[in-house]
DNA sequence: CGGAGATGTGCAAACGTTTGTGCTTTTGAT
DNA sequence: ATCAAAAGCACAAACGTTTGCACATCTCCG
């Protein structure tokens, strides 16, 4: 039997009300009686009912979070992970809970998100991945987005500046004598190797260089062996790129032994550098100068976006950039 | 505003309460008033509250899920990522959903337990770690353990056979003309190594071979450089392992990088056996023999046993063990 | 000494459901 | 036609809190 305030009146000969105030360090309490009360609530072991407590107050002290895709999947990325530390950091610092958006299998992310919403649980959802932003509005609940929203002027959300970190990744390149370099990971799907594509193409504008179609290669080229052909073409010719930027470190290592295969070598024939800077990319060979985008900072960022938001429904719209860091080790070579 | 049940009780032109059976398809409420009540509710959008729900009902539909150490860290063994999957997945089937017990930065995990019991809003606890159990045991909720608990005669649990699978790693070598098999990666802190171990130990017996104390190596001697020496000299002496079983595909890339530092070739002149199954593994030159150990399903029969228990709280102590499966690549050779 | 203002506490309503009990109407058997 | 049982529904209590309001006591000033 589950003990409640009432019994913690009782003992204390308070009524019920003077317990709740006194829990809440409510002034109109006296001191002593507070100090008094809470005592006994601790002796009793008395923890309130949340559910009761939510029902009246209206918070939950719950905030949504949802995954993009499978779950799993996205989550051997390792960037994931990291936002979830970041998240649950912060969360548990604030007292908050997180619950996971989660579907049956198979499941769109929109319907995690709709099953989130629909347990009225949540009072605010953070939603990792941009692509599910509209199923999330019409939740009717706040909403932080991790990655750039399609109309980012009215939304929250965190983000790394992806078209920034793109042309950073791209002029390291550049500034280390690569006269031609590949890109490799598109994906217009998602904006986030959308955006990076922008920053290289930039980053090769400003050097004066042709940004020739070729030369940056969509995923599937790495995933697809009937396409693999194509991308081992491009490195078959004689004026192949000295350098490659790959979305991924886990792109960058596919692409390292391709062209180990193909009796080329990293970084001495070409170069190469990545993002995400993943401990796999560290073990390589060799090790991977990948760009660090800083997970842990991002989730960090979007709990504490997504609490202000929560007690103040009426903060403007806002979005946060997270810097990020090139992280040298061996696989670029100056030319 | 919200729209309650009594919103609906009153477009519909009946009590709440029989809007309530009505949703509940209790055979107290007619055909066609079910039907009609339906079809209001879902046109005013209504989604009962789950808050009042579950103060009356006493049921939440929310499992706890405590993740060991730092979340992040651990979830990146891409082990966790995938029960995380399993759990998500059979929770979703069910309509259940997850809180996760995050405790600030530099919490333990006890304390991660405690602020997910004391919410109040779980009905029952998934702890990711056997070393957690005990304080999940003060939480006063049914708990399901992922991995061996130190008395698991009285606990509910789900866990591969870690015994089995050490055996079967040592046996695979072994039998492919392996005489001296080298174990990497033993901690005695943890569960999982300890049961591999043993695994290890009877299947040397079992071929009438020696265990060597020298050839079983602590974890530390991978993570620590002054220690790697130690590792290092194991292997340049003339009599060294030909076989290797490590406790972690990342331990064995590690491993594999150094003998190739040596001059070693790998499966050439030791052969790596290891667990998990990772898609770095997969990714190794080369890919690795690996054991594959299931989380997703882990995952599952966790989430799926948990429900049980919290709906039938009476269920007798259960523990549950998942097959393992050897994955055979290129990274062992046959003497 | 009377009353105004503090100060501390209790009462009861409210939050949105579920569910036991009892009331009315229908049905079918006699 | 009569009555019992069954069917369909409404009433109201309960779940465990929070909180606006009213009430009681105490202090202090004129």
């Amino acid at each position: 039997m589950k003990i409640t305030i009432k019994d913690v009146a009782k003992a204390a000969g308070v009524s019920p009300s003077t317990v709740s105030r006194a829990l809440h360090d409510n002034p109109r309490i006296s001191e002593e009686m507070r100090k008094q009360i809470k005592k006994i609530a601790q002796e009793m072991q008395f923890h309130p009912n949340q559910m009761a407590r939510s029902l009246v107050s209206r918070r939950s002290r719950i905030i949504g979070v949802v995954f993009p895709g499978e779950v799993g999947e996205s989550m051997n990325h390792s960037f994931y992970p990291s936002v979830l530390q970041g998240l649950g950091h912060v969360a548990g610092a604030r007292r908050y809970h997180m619950l996971l958006g989660t579907g049956a299998e198979g499941d769109s992310i929109a319907e995690a998100v709709h099953q989130l919403s629909d347990s009225g649980y949540a009072e605010g959802l953070i939603v990792l991945a941009a692509e599910a932003v509209p199923a999330a509005h019409t939740a009717g609940l706040p909403v932080v987005t991790l990655g750039h929203p399609a109309n980012a002027e009215n939304g929250y959300y965190v983000d790394n500046d992806n078209v920034a970190a793109g042309q950073a990744a791209t002029r390291y390149l550049l500034e280390r004598g690569h006269k031609r370099v590949a890109l490799l990971g598109y994906d217009p799907q998602f904006m986030v190797t959308a955006d990076r594509r922008k920053g290289y193409q930039q980053a090769l504008e400003q050097a004066g260089l042709p940004c020739r179609e070729a030369d940056v290669v969509p995923i599937r080229y790495l995933e697809n062996t009937t396409d693999e052909g194509k991308l081992r073409s491009l490195f078959e010719r004689p004026d192949r790129p000295t350098g490659v930027v790959c979305m991924d470190d886990a792109q960058a290592i596919a692409l390292c032994h391709m062209l180990v295969d193909m009796g080329l070598s990293v970084p001495g024939d070409v170069s190469l550098i990545s993002f995400n800077d993943t401990p796999a990319g560290r073990l390589n060979n060799p090790p991977l100068t990948s760009i660090n985008v800083d997970p842990y900072q991002l989730g960090q960022k979007a709990m504490e976006l997504i609490i202000r938001l929560v007690k103040h429904p009426e903060t403007p719209p806002t979005g946060l950039t997270i810097p990020f860091a090139i992280m040298e080790r061996d696989s670029v070579r100056t030319l």
